[in-house]
DNA sequence: GTCTATACAAAGATAGAC
DNA sequence: GTCTATCTTTGTATAGAC
């Protein structure tokens, strides 16, 4: 017999499963109390609230997210495919685990608009982290200046396919365009600038 | 003295403000109710319930986009630039409505995991027209099959300068990234041209 | 730490008068 | 068509026992 998960790691995964799933704000506490067999009393004596819930729940997602995105990102070798690898990594999180209606993190923000604080930080380090981890991959594979608009550039991309997931779309199609996407970019700001330049307005 | 709209236009203008900067679901019905001064009576008495609102006004705002689009892609002569005209059209109306937190129609999208019918159609109608007009104006610009695959891509980026905006990135500078990763993917796709090849057979 | 039972607040919707 | 007043349901959180 598998010794049953404490009442605090059931409120943890129920909390998870039911905001990847239905959102956090549109998910009761009585459905996360129902799905952790657990009574009220528990899950306020451990998170204090709702939102107190929800943030552990998210933290623990986010280390999920950072250290499977950061295995993809070790097993490529070029750096062009290092930095293509959130792509990879995103299409194993989202079989890996719940599966979730589009990304947790911006439906949290999407569903609050006044976040408590420790939400909202928790909610910008999922931006942080893809800015930050892009950027340093960035600046691996080319020098200057660039490598942080090719992060941002980048972060647009894979924001664009979680939104794209959002409208409708099927998700491996929706990844492999944005990769597609996302390795154009990547080769237009590394074989020279001239390519964005016409853009401007 | 302005002569005053009737309660029906002040409710929609009401809710199209509110779901705009705080989310439909996360804003009450009484709060609708006293920013368009009219008793929850007459708020039912016309739209039958809160999401009937909320439909209508995405209604109308939905059709507004539409327009304002519309004479982007007009004032655009080169057909890349008609593509890219979806960009001008973002920021312009952002600017000329009730500015919006992101996206009105993803936002509502992202708050309502099982949303009505009415509901659904309408949002779903948000997400057609763009993949529609661009297929349209691509296939003006380049033949065959592409044409899918160019709409599509546009969108996802598009999709991505929505995001950027809810993780807080300056509007501005998102829609200035997505036109510039845009005009990538448009190139790449037509072939390697260059702006100036603007007449094709 | 965890439970049962319950209090308290917010939100959506309706009745009936004018 | 619109108002005042109220009802019902749902959701968050707490009290007190074991």
């Amino acid at each position: 017999m598998t010794p049953q998960p404490s009442a605090r790691e059931r409120l943890l995964d129920a909390a998870e499963d039911l905001a990847a799933l239905q959102g956090m704000t549109s998910t009761p506490v009585d459905e996360i109390l129902g799905r952790a067999r657990v009574s009220p009393a528990t899950l306020y004596a451990h998170f204090g609230n709702k939102e107190g819930l929800v943030v552990e729940a998210l933290k623990r997602r986010l280390a999920r997210w950072d250290s499977t995105w950061q295995e993809c990102v070790d097993e490529a070798v070029a750096p062009e495919e290092k930095l293509l690898a959130v792509f990879t990594a995103l299409a194993r999180h989202r079989t890996s685990l719940t599966p979730s209606r589009w990304c947790v993190f911006l439906g949290a923000s999407a569903e609050t608009p006044a976040p408590g604080n420790d939400l909202a930080d928790t909610l910008a380090s999922d931006t942080r982290l893809l800015v930050d981890r892009l950027e340093a991959l960035s600046a691996a594979y080319l020098q200057g200046a660039p490598a942080k608009v090719l992060a941002d550039r980048i972060t647009l991309v894979y924001t664009g396919v979680l939104g794209m997931i959002l409208r409708g779309s099927d998700a491996e199609a929706a990844i492999a365009d944005g990769r597609a996407t996302a390795a154009l970019v990547i080769r237009a700001l590394a074989g020279g600038d001239h390519a964005e330049s016409a853009s401007r307005p």
